[in-house]
DNA sequence: GCAATACCCGACTAGAACACTCAACTAATC
DNA sequence: GATTAGTTGAGTGTTCTAGTCGGGTATTGC
């Protein structure tokens, strides 16, 4: 089991499409800059989003990302996944052969640890992220930032 | 958040010393030949296991390890920390600080699956993983297998 | 048609971590 | 004093992360 910043930038990234995909797709360069990752970065990362039909992409002017379908149906856990960072806590893969092909000692274990947190994952939505005070705090934040940025390189 | 083969040689060590240590201190040699893990990697494991105090050691012929205190007293959540191995979810590491000094969108959210996670490895004792049945059976097949691969070796 | 925008794609890399391995040492027992 | 068994530190091959770089191609507006 890994969680990295792999996972954690896919999940903050559709997190920052599902508050600003409102008015249009949204491009890279906009969720890069809110967000503080890098842009050829994240390009890596919506490649296998798209790949899991997460999100749609629009190319040209005006264009840019839009999540696949409601911010209700993506779950954390899909998010994670889809850029290939297993919730799997076992050593075997599920096959239960890690020793010499037989099962081991603390299978059941992580198997269970594993169901577990694919669990709370699976129940969180982007839906349920975005209605959180917190989410909304922060992200009004990184706008007002945002907004002070631009004006501080366009008087620059 | 990472849990790799480090951790999971941990706890199935530890509980391989809470089944066999009621007739005294266990080498790490047969832990290693009974769960097919490499002794001298071993080695660097109990010495952080040594250190945690979640085990005594015990020089000399006849010596080897034994778990410090009863197994109802030992989580697999303190077994996992001792070696290093963070359960900690978060990018910023609890301090809310990972995008600029300030909070990020999603820090809550690794933050509630961290808690998740402990909580469930803490109410997780040695006791009762030996007490399991699946435990019990694969450690009876190790123990036959054992005896079987002595006297194989006793005979070649 | 032409240039600007923005997604698309593959290759490359420094650094870190993992999963060991090796060698030498000390303490305890018989 | 020989054997057993824990103790320590250093070194190593491999894999992965978290990027960077450089070039593509599709779409738009002039
Ligand atoms: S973790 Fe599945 S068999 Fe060991
Ligand atoms: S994970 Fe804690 S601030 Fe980003």
């Amino acid at each position: 089991m890994r969680l990295t910043t792999k996972g954690r930038y896919a999940v903050t990234a559709m997190l920052d499409l599902a508050l600003h995909g409102a008015a249009g797709p949204v491009t890279l360069a906009d969720i890069a800059f809110r967000q503080g990752i890098s842009q050829n970065y994240l390009e890596q990362l919506f490649g296998k989003l798209k790949r899991a039909r997460l999100v749609i992409s629009l190319r040209g002017p005006g264009g840019g990302y839009a999540l696949a379908c409601k911010p209700e149906e993506i779950s954390v856990s899909a998010i994670i996944s889809s850029v290939g960072e297993g919730v799997d806590a076992t050593r075997c893969g599920g096959t239960s052969d890690c020793q010499d092909g037989l099962i081991c000692l603390t299978h059941e274990l992580w198997s269970d640890l594993s169901h577990r947190i694919d669990e709370f994952m699976s129940a969180i939505s982007l839906a349920s992220l975005v209605a959180r005070d917190e989410v909304k705090l922060v992200s009004h934040r990184q706008d007002c930032d945002t907004q002070r940025r631009i004006e501080a390189r366009a008087v620059g």
